[in-house]
DNA sequence: ATTTACTTACGAATATAATCGTAATACTAT
DNA sequence: ATAGTATTACGATTATATTCGTAAGTAAAT
């Protein structure tokens, strides 16, 4: 079984950095946190430092300032939220989450166009 | 500004089993939680007070068995969740999410219709 | 070489969530 | 009325998450 990956909010929030920018410091980490949060340099990097031990992500020693990977990519964390939230808040149908996400947000007529592309795969691949 | 709506793990689970019945005893509740949990009545009881001092659910008093009902719909956590995972996963794209649940979700014949009209009628809004 | 600045490690404090035991209260059935 | 059962209230415990201070080490700059 695939270690499970059960992020925290603070957690998630750094492994979007991580995922954004390949690999980063923990000072770069915690330039972009502290935008939207006031906390301490040393809180950020205990939260790092957690992550590693948690496997979340890994880091490189060689030098003395470390840095760190996400040991997971964001399609898979994608896929584990998605999957999860379509089974606790939609009775498991993808269908209802995705009429609810088109309802309710902004999409383009070129991203419309995608989904329906992909619709018609989905349709033409159950037909044979 | 409305009430903050974040529950936690638990207490969304207590949420899904009252809006699936529309109220609900602690003992009800119970009753489900223990199917996937094994813990104690008093547990159950404590989350569901909480609940209340939170403003989370209503409780009819008049009996001393209290009934509870949840204070939001299910419609509105649906789109709270819906609305912070696309901008904490999916940087602020609501088709991103719609391609990930239908790339890896079953989804029937009938519900890609269903999906498809929508698109249709979003398409027709947006050309006028 | 000494100071300064930056980084990590680590422990501790605080906050929140989850769990349960116990006692008090109310209801039911005898 | 009494015994037995179910329910609530409440406090306490445990677990986990978040936060930060301090110390120690390293590198750079004078």
């Amino acid at each position: 079984m695939t270690k499970s990956f059960k992020p925290t909010e603070s957690e998630l929030e750094i492994l979007s950095i991580l995922w954004d920018k390949q690999n980063a410091t923990v000072r770069e980490v915690h330039e972009i946190v502290q935008q939207s949060k006031n906390i301490g340099y040393t809180t950020t990097l205990k939260l790092m430092q957690i992550m590693h031990e948690k496997g979340m992500v890994s880091r490189d020693e060689s030098s003395k300032t470390h840095i760190y990977t996400p040991c997971f990519n964001k399609e898979k964390a994608q896929e584990q939220y998605v999957g999860k939230m379509i089974r606790t808040l939609f009775s498991g149908s993808a269908s209802d989450l995705v009429l609810q996400a088109l309802g309710n947000n902004e999409t383009s007529r070129d991203e419309l166009i995608a989904i329906k592309h992909l619709i018609a795969t989905l349709e033409k691949n159950a037909n044979q």
